[in-house]
RNA sequence: GGUCGAUUAGCUCAGCGGUAGAGCACUGCAUUGACAUUGCAGGGGUCACAAGUUCGAACCUUGUAUCGACCA
């Protein structure tokens, strides 16, 4: 006999182990089978667990093991990513904290050892964490983004890409990040709206000239104000960008400024004389209308300042201070008191300096757009550098494609929008980072410069000296590439590519990537691209799931800053609620905020979280993965579903005590009993519910057609049915009762399972001695067509709807719980009488009846009520409540009229029979009779109550 | 500014052409055995608003309001 209740912490870090141990998560191996795979989105290597994550593997396993059972050969493709900047940055603030030499002094090579002694010591505890939420990974196949085999393949793909000319070299602008001195993606780019200020400059014209500048309209739009200016008015966020300027431009369609397009203004402080020229850039509606052009320094003026041949000045250097950089004569640009400061010190000077020449017109304050890295937090810089690009616009285009003709399915499919929308807006992809950490580019340089790309050094020499002639010396490239190239090849690169190994041609194509929006850019689109590049022009994966981010109860996003984090740690093995508040107030940015989060913690959860255990969480994420944008995660729905497997758990105890056969066949057709017959039926429903819902990826349907059967169906209503049989004396029903209970429980541990793992093996273990694990086992249920029998179906739907109508009824009328009452059928069909012969014993215990028989006519005294064409008649003359029953009646007749008035209008009206589809009409008139006759039968009851 | 999305019971959310569902919360009743992490019964919604299409609209169309995400 299993124990009162299961304890999670008991039994899932063991049960985990003993899978792993048996092999469980490897590939079955069987080349007949159909393959599945999943790549799992790789982690970063610095990650921790949160919400998000158990979302994601939560249900990438559901799936995998759904598969597993259903006997494909299954892949859960694990491994972390290296995670550039992210890890970098932690080794860096490491070294910082011990009071180490920083990574520039220690150097290149002792650093990235560093980094490599920190990812095998710290690195990767998100892995186990995903153990602990029961993740069945591959274990044995993990990878790691810059293994040896996935750095081969890292190379490989970078040289023939630029063999193709797809990968290359070029100067422009970029994202620039001060704090890590590296080039961002623009992905990596967060544009954020902060408070800052529009400062409103004069440029004074050259020579002290002036023109009419308009200041009032009429409603034309004709001028009918002047005044005379001797500058023009120009505004700007970043004051300090001035001193790079190369023209103030205005719209060639902006009359105000005609008069002096053509001319020059002096650069205050840059002492430099700069034109005044037209661009369609501008925006008269906007500020000024004038805008001053500092090429080297805007995204837009970088345009403005290619179309029209201005000069681009440098203005700062990689870590974001001022430098001097030369005009076209050789002259500084701006004066030396500038350089060396920081940018933001120089915003000040600027500012400071311009004031005190008398230009300043004005200060605004605004809020505006300021891009920060995503990682550093800093304001990003854009500026003028060398870094290799790939061509995204001409692998995006089969990209596009495969999503246009349905080779990858997007699950919502709306999410294709939002793919295509970028996909065919895309830029050229910066992928070289001044990183130390991640793989370098294999390119070497000549002493000219000159670029040979190549698989190793060896390759490049040779290159080289067939080049120059002459053995010459090369030097590496210094930099290393976006974290994301390497994950752009994950789904072959981990089966062993460049190599045509078993495991990539079994499992390249996935069947589905599972992921969340947040980086559809990042990753899925760019391993799209990839994979149809380097693929053979095959998708890397038929299907994604685009699932919702997890937000708290109330819709906030979980963030640190907020304290609202919910760990699935905390959810999985429980924590009090002082922990808790620990845990939330630590390391705040706005250490202020702590005690506001304290009193919100204490107020939301006052005793912390229990140890609702892996299955509860798992199974909540599953219930709420709708096809929604967000999840807002509550603590009590994990409560419930906790709730879910105790029941489950009882469930299973009550059958040991009543001797249910565990691990048995059965041949339903054999089977005599009707609730046998029908609750074969039903778990083959359940199954084949969880199979449709699992195919269209609607996890909560899945989980709720489980949770449903079990609940409802089999505890509230099998197992109090087979009670009468497990009580009576007929010993041949009980044995089949018995088989049948237990082989319905086995059904259920099976179907569970992919959804609650730990609480069903360990009661698939603790039930029977058996063979083999349950995850093994295979799925329970042939689809689309389960067995069932209609007649014991129907036959117990009737009972339960009589039970329920009489239960109903009892407690509308105040009959006592514990009162036993005989109840009479007034008009029974054959079938109905069929009905009470076979299971009067069944409907006796569960309406708590104490006899029940056909009659002609009811008694005086009783109360009636309607179940299909049968009057029930429950005699309780001596408890009944009359003015309850009158009141009870009335509400009944007042439901049936409004209904019977409904469907009387629509079924008079001729446009309804002509265009509704038949069966609508057949329904609606069939139900139109029952509502009457029922009418007729329950007016009888309330004339003969009233005479009373 | 562009794009996408949301608005359904007190709360969190399903449903997406045939007269509204779940979990939690709430109310009443029930405690000698599977389970109080329970059972039985119940209350609660003009499906944001307006117009339209349709025999029929929570669901389709258009507009409005509010909120949100992403991209500029």
């Amino acid at each position: 006999m299993i124990e009162q209740r299961f304890d999670p912490q008991q039994y899932e870090q063991r049960i985990y182990q003993r899978w792993e141990d048996g092999g469980c998560f490897r590939p079955s191996g069987d080349t007949s089978a159909q393959p599945y795979a999943i790549m799992i989105p790789p982690p970063n290597v610095t990650g921790s667990l949160h919400m998000g994550h158990a979302l994601n593997n939560t249900l990438q396993d559901i799936l995998v093991r759904h598969a597993r059972m259903q006997g494909k050969n299954v892949r859960w493709q694990p491994g972390m990513d290296h995670a550039g900047i992210a890890t970098q940055m932690v080794v860096e603030r490491q070294l910082s904290e011990a009071g180490n030499a920083g990574r520039r002094d220690l150097g290149r090579e002792a650093f990235v050892s560093r980094v490599w002694e920190w990812k095998e010591k710290s690195g990767g505890n998100i892995l186990n964490q995903l153990k602990r939420l029961g993740a069945s990974c591959d274990w044995e196949n993990e990878r790691f983004t810059l293994d040896e085999g996935l750095s081969k393949a890292v190379g490989k793909v970078f040289v023939d890409l630029h063999g193709e000319g797809l990968i290359y070299r070029d100067k422009r602008l970029v994202n620039w990040d001060p704090h890590f001195q590296t080039a961002l993606s623009n992905l990596e780019v967060e544009n954020r709206e902060v408070a800052g200020h529009f400062w409103h400059f004069k440029y004074p014209l050259e020579n002290g000239e002036t023109y009419q500048f308009p200041t009032d309209f009429d409603e034309n739009g004709e001028a009918t104000a002047w005044e005379t200016r001797d500058y023009i008015s120009i505004a700007t966020t970043r004051p300090e960008t001035m001193l790079g300027d190369g023209a103030v431009a205005v719209h060639p369609d902006d009359s105000r400024y005609a008069p002096i397009v053509g001319k020059r203004v002096l650069l205050p402080l840059a002492d430099r004389y700069i034109p005044i020229i037209t661009d369609p850039y501008p925006d008269p509606e906007f500020g000024s209308g004038a805008v001053k052009i500092t090429g080297a320094h805007d995204f837009n003026d970088y345009q403005v300042a290619k179309r029209n041949n201005l000069p681009l000045y440098m203005l700062m250097d990689e870590a974001g201070r001022m430098v001097q950089s030369l005009d076209q004569d050789s002259r500084p640009i701006m004066p030396e008191k500038y350089v060396g400061l920081d940018r933001f010190e120089a915003r000040k000077a600027v500012v400071a300096d311009i004031d005190a020449l008398g230009l300043m017109i004005k200060v605004e304050d605004k809020i505006i757009q300021q891009p920060f890295g995503d990682r550093s937090n800093v304001v990003v810089e854009p500026m003028l550098t060398d870094q290799w690009y790939v061509d995204a616009e001409t692998l995006a285009k089969p990209a596009i494609d495969a999503v246009r003709e349905g080779r990858t399915r997007f699950t919502p499919e709306t999410w294709e929008k939002t793919y295509f929308n970028w996909m065919e807006n895309i830029e050229p992809w910066c992928i070289s980072r001044q990183l130390w950490w991640g793989h370098r580019i294999p390119a070497w340089y000549g002493p000219d410069g000159h670029v040979f790309v190549a698989l190793d050094e060896t390759a490049a020499q040779i290159a080289a000296h067939a080049h120059y002639g002459a053995p010459t010396e090369i030097v590496q490239d210094e930099d290393v590439l976006d974290t994301w190239f390497s994950s752009a090849l994950w789904p072959f690169s981990t089966q062993g590519w460049p190599d045509q190994t078993p495991d990539l041609k079994a499992f390249y194509p996935g069947a589905v990537l599972v992921t969340a929006f947040d980086i559809i850019f990042f990753w899925v689109a760019r391993m799209m691209m990839m994979g149809l590049k380097f693929m053979d022009g095959q998708v890397p994966f038929h299907d994604v799931y685009i699932h919702a981010i997890v937000r708290d109860e109330t819709g906030k996003k979980m963030s640190k800053s907020e304290g609202n984090v919910i760990d699935p740690v905390d959810l999985i093995e429980g924590i009090d609620v002082e922990t808790l508040i620990a845990k939330r107030t630590s390391g705040l940015r706005q250490p202020q905020k702590a005690p506001a989060i304290a009193k919100d913690t204490r107020k939301r959860f006052p005793n912390g979280f229990e140890a609702y255990g892996a299955d509860a969480l798992r199974f909540t994420l599953a219930a709420m993965a709708t096809k929604g944008r967000d999840i807002n995660l509550s603590v009590d729905r994990v409560a419930g579903y906790r709730n879910f497997g105790t029941k489950l758990w009882n469930a299973t105890r009550f059958a040991q005590m009543n001797d249910a056969v565990f691990g048995a066949e059965i041949v339903p057709d054999t089977l005599t009993r009707p609730v046998n017959r029908w609750i074969v039926g039903e778990v083959g429903a359940c199954g084949a519910r969880i199979d449709e819902a699992l195919g269209d990826y609607r996890f909560n349907d899945a989980a709720e057609a489980i949770y449903h059967f079990v609940w409802d169906v089999f505890c509230d209503w099998y197992l109090e049915l087979l009670k009468a049989v497990l009580q009576g004396d007929d010993e041949a029903q009980k044995a089949e009762t018995r088989k049948v209970l237990g082989w319905t429980l086995d059904q259920i541990f099976k179907m569970l399972h992919p959804f609650s793992p730990f609480i069903t093996e360990t009661l698939w273990e603790q039930t029977a001695s058996r063979d083999g694990f349950l995850m093994q086992q295979s799925w329970p249920v042939d689809t689309p067509a389960p067995w069932k029998d209609p007649a014991a179906t129907s036959d117990i739907d009737w009972v339960v709807r009589l039970v329920s109508e009489i239960r109903s009824v009892r407690s509308d009328v105040n009959v006592p719980a514990g009162a036993r009452v005989p109840v009479r059928l007034i008009g029974a069909s054959q079938d109905t009488a069929q009905r009470v012969a076979d299971n009067a014993g069944l409907i006796t215990r569960l309406a708590r009846l104490d006899d029940i028989s056909l009659a002609q006519v009811a008694p005086n005294g009783a109360v009636r009520f309607v179940v299909d064409e049968v009057t029930v008649a429950l005699e309780v003359a001596d408890l009944i409540d009359r003015d309850a029953e009158i009141n009870r009646l009335d509400k009944q007749l007042g439901k049936l009229d409004s209904e019977g008035a409904g469907l009387e209008k629509r079924l008079g009206n001729d446009a309804f029979i002509a265009k509704a589809p038949a069966e609508v009409v057949r329904e609606q008139r069939q139900r139109l009779e029952e509502v009457q006759a029922a009418r007729v039968k329950l007016s009888q009851a309330r004339a003969q109550l009233a005479e009373l």
